[in-house]
DNA sequence: ATAATTCCTACAGTCACTAGAGCTTCAAGA
DNA sequence: TCTTGAAGCTCTAGTGACTGTAGGAATTAT
């Protein structure tokens, strides 16, 4: 049996994040000890490994306990697990492809300005003020 | 002079951002009319489009706070305005490098898994399950 | 004049935590 | 056994950049 500290050692989630996931659902509330202390066991850790490692991954709240509802039905095909990570993964690339446009337009304006002029001249600020000297939309 | 509801349409900012903007000091305090509503100039219409861009391209308040005060001094040099927006820049990149690693992991996850099988066998639960299954670390 | 729309302030909610206050329990050394 | 310090408990508030709602006042259109 662990303390809440010591599975927070093993799986390098914060102490208060893990009550945090039992909050929201993701952690079955806990045995306690006679004195009120959260105790845990392997199979909390195990299950605490998978929200941090989804986590990680992205996902969220509602997707990972999601994901543990249909864990928990081993005969069940997988096409929804599936569908919640592509979809995650589409989200992902979306993302990439509008900070890549992002990365274009300001480099495009960061590298016009060598800092050795005055704010009136600025390209910076005068890219900012005048959306005609952008190159794509945004 | 323009009320709150025909800036927010010419510039596209929301009448509640607006108001917020005001709040977060980017905006200066508008003029009323006798029955306390916010009247606006052109000056206030370019300063909200800026605001906009610098939002559209990603930068926080504090940064656009600022620049704004940047833009108003403009005999200084530019070297302050030019350093927040490649600071802004570099934490593009980096956040662009970073979901490039999680694309690639979701790829390999969800590319395994066709969706035709049961949760026991699903690579994606698996994969979840145990970090060993990671090619990279995230 | 009246009805429809827009405006006002102030406060709650979003997401996934994080920090703090004020108190209790636990583990280890003397 | 006692003490002390670390770790635990609950509850609340704060983060960033808004968005939504309630309840009421002002403005605009018919």
């Amino acid at each position: 049996m662990l303390s809440i500290g010591s599975l927070a050692k093993r799986t390098g989630v914060k102490v208060p994040t893990i009550r945090y996931y039992e909050q929201m659902g993701l952690l079955k509330a806990a045995e306690r000890s006679e004195g009120n202390q959260r105790r845990y066991e392997r199979s909390d850790l195990e299950r605490l490994a998978f929200i941090r490692h989804a986590r990680d991954l992205g996902l969220d709240i509602p997707a990972i306990r999601e994901l543990i509802r249909l864990s928990e039905h081993s005969q069940q095909p997988c096409a929804d697990a599936d569908r919640i990570a592509a979809e995650h993964l589409a989200a992902v690339r979306e993302k990439i492809a509008r900070l890549r446009k992002l990365e274009q337009e300001l480099d495009r304006i960061v590298s016009h300005c060598d800092g050795g002029h005055s704010i009136e001249e600025c390209y910076v600020i005068r890219a900012l003020s005048d959306h005609g000297l952008c190159e794509g939309e945004h």
